[in-house]
DNA sequence: AATGAATGAGGTTTCATTCAT
DNA sequence: CATGAATGAAACCTCATTCAT
C-alpha cells in the first residue's frame, strides 16, 4: 500500500503549484483536482469552497514564518539580530520555493476583497511578530525611542514585501537571499537609536 | 449648452468612481458607461478595450506624481529635500483624492498579470525619476555611496506604498499627510551617507 | 425586415415546448434558448433568473383562464351557467394546448417549494372568480345556502384538476372536452341548492 | 442489547421524517442514512437506488388505506357507508401522521415523471378499491346508474386530495376529520341516483 | 459619432452511487 | 452485513464585446 499524503496536504500543494503556473484566475478547481491526482469533488471533502482552498494554502504557508519568529524571539538575542534573521528568514524561504513565492507576491493578490481580508487576518499574526521585535529594542535601547511603532513596522514589512515582488516580477534574476544584510543594514539604519 | 468634459476624460473619471465604490471585479464595463453617461459601445470608440481603460486610468492618474517630479528634479535643490518633496506629495495627492487612492493602492492590484505587466510599465517612469534623486544625492555625498541603488529605491517605494495600502486599508482613520516629515527621517537615516 | 414576436413571448412560448417535451428538471435554460432561437445570455435580458421563466410561464398562460371568467363573470347568466362555461372553458383551453397542459399539469408541479407557492399566487385569482361565481350562486338561491363555500370550491377544482391531469396522464386517450357537461352536472348536483 | 426495527423499515421512517423536515429536492440520500443511523452505502443493500426508496416509502405507506378498504369492502354494509368510511378514514389517517400528509400531498409531487409513474401504480390498488365501492352502488341502486364511473372516482379522489393539500399548505389551520361529513355529503349528493 | 440589444463562452459545486476494507 | 471516502457529470448565469441602425 502506497503511503500518500494526506490529500489535505496534497490539495494545498497543487493549489500552490496551479495558481503559480496559470495565474489566479486561471486556478480553476478542476485544474488543481487533477494537479492534486483526486477528483473535483474530492475537493470539497476538505475544502468548504474555492476562497477556503487559496485561504487555506495562505495560511498554511504563513505558518512557517510565524513558527520561526515565535521561536527565535523566545530566543537570547539582541533585537537587532532578530530583525536580522527576520529578513533573512524570510528570503530564504520564499528564494527556496519560487513557486509559493509568485502565489504570495502577485497572485493571492488579485483575489476580491472578501479573500483579501481573511489572508490579512492571517498576515496580522507575522505583523505582531514583528512588533515585538521592536518593542524589545526600543526597550533594550537598540532602537530609537522616539520613532512611530507603526511607521517602524510599515518601514520593515514594506521594504521586504517590494524586494520580494520585484525579484519575482523580474523572473529572481538577482539573488534574493544575498540581499538580506543590505537590506537589514539600510533598515537598521533607518530605525537604530 | 453645457460644455461637456471630452469622453475620454470623462469615462476615465467614470471608471475611477466606479471602481472605487463597487470594486475591481464590480466594475463592468456597463457600469463604467452608466456613471459617465454614454452607452456601452461608446466606451469602444475611445478604448480598445476593458484593459485599456483600467491602464489608461493608471497612466492618466501616475502623470500628475510623474510631472510633478519632473519639475521638481529640475530645480536648484538638495537630493534630500527632493526627497523629502516626493514623499510629500505622494502622501498629499493620494491624501486628496481618496476615490483614486482606493483604486490605485487596493482595486487596481486585483487585476491579472498582463494589467499588472502595463501598470509596472508606467511606473517605472515614476521609479527612474526616484533613481535621479538617488544618484543625484550620492553624487553630492548626501547619501551613502555604498548603498545598493535598487535597495534604496525598494527601500523607498515599498515603504511609502506600504504607509499609503495601510492608511487606506484602515479606512483613513489616521491623517496621511502627517506621516510625511517621520517617514521622511526614517528612510533618510536609512540612505544617508 | 422579418417582423418576429417580441422575444419575451418567444422565450415563453419556447419554455412550454422544451418543458413538455424534456420534462421539468431536463429543461435546462439553454435548451429553452436554442429553441427560442436567442442566445443563452438573451433570456436574462428578459427574466431574472430561470425560476422568472418558470412562473412567468404559468402567469401568462393562466391569463387566458382568468380573463376569459371575469368576462364571463360579467354577463347575465345564472351562477350555474357561470359554472357550465368555466368548466367547459377550462377543458377546452387546455385541449387546444396539450402543450400547455402537460406542463401545467404534471412538469411545473415538480418545482421547488419557493416556485410552488409563486405559482399559488397565481391561482388564486383564478380560485377568486370561481368564489365569486359560488357566491352569487348561492345569494340567488341556486346552489346549497348550507354548504361551505371553501369546499365547494375544492370540490369544483379538485375535480377539474383531476380530470385534466388524469387526461394528460392517458396521453390524452379520452375527449376531454366531451366530459365537460357530464363533469358540470355531477358537480352541480353536488352543490345545487 | 436494544431490539431494533429491521433497517429496511428504519430507512423508510427516516426518509418520510426527512422529506418532510427539509423537502424533497433537500432530502439527501446522505441525509436519510443519517436520520435512520446506518451508513450511506447501507443504503444501498435495501434499496436498489434512491428512486426505490421513494417509491417504497409511498407503498408502504399507502398500504394502510389500501388494507382498511380492503376490510371494508368486504363487509355488509351499503355503497354509501362504505364510501364515507374511505373519505372519514383518508383524513383520518393524514390527520394523525402530518409527516406522512406533507410527504404524499406536497414533497413526492416533486418527483420526476419515471417515480411518478410508479406511484400512479401504486394509487392504483386504491381506485380499484374505490370502483369497487362506486359499481357495488350503482348496482344496489344507491348510486345513479347513468353516471361515468371513471368521472365518478375522479369527483371523488380529487376532491378528497384537494382538501387534503389545502389542509398541507394552510399548515393544519383548519380540523381535517372534521370535513369529512361535509365532504362525503357533496359527493353523495353529486353521485346517488 | 453614438447607441444598446444581442451574443456565447466558461466555471463552481452538489450528490447519487460505488467499492475497498 | 456494514462502512464512508471517493467519484465525476452536469448547468445557471455573467459580462466584455460587436454591429445594425
Amino acid at each position: 500500500m502506497k503511503r500518500e499524503k494526506p490529500k489535505y496536504k496534497q490539495i494545498i500543494d497543487a493549489a500552490v503549484i496551479v495558481i503559480a503556473d496559470n495565474g489566479y484566475h486561471q486556478a480553476q478547481v478542476s485544474k488543481i483536482a487533477k494537479q492534486a491526482g483526486v477528483a473535483d469533488g474530492t475537493i470539497y471533502l476538505y475544502f468548504k469552497n474555492k476562497e477556503d482552498i487559496l485561504i487555506s494554502v495562505f495560511r498554511e504557508k504563513m505558518a512557517v514564518f510565524i513558527e520561526s519568529l515565535q521561536e527565535v524571539n523566545q530566543e537570547n538575542t539582541t533585537a537587532a539580530e532578530k530583525l536580522e534573521f527576520m529578513i533573512t528568514n524570510h528570503f530564504r524561504v520564499l528564494s527556496n520555493d519560487k513557486y509559493l513565492a509568485r502565489v504570495t507576491q502577485l497572485e493571492l493578490r488579485q483575489s476580491n476583497r472578501d479573500i483579501r481580508l481573511k489572508i490579512n487576518a492571517v498576515l496580522k499574526e507575522y505583523l505582531e511578530q514583528l512588533d515585538t521585535i521592536l518593542e524589545e529594542g526600543v526597550k533594550a535601547g537598540e532602537f530609537d525611542a522616539n520613532m512611530d511603532l507603526r511607521l517602524a513596522r510599515q518601514l520593515i514589512f514594506g521594504t521586504v514585501d517590494e524586494v520580494t515582488t520585484s525579484w519575482v516580477m523580474k523572473d529572481h534574476k538577482f539573488d534574493l537571499t544575498a540581499q538580506a544584510p543590505k537590506v537589514y543594514q539600510l533598515l537598521l539604519n533607518g530605525i537604530k537609536g
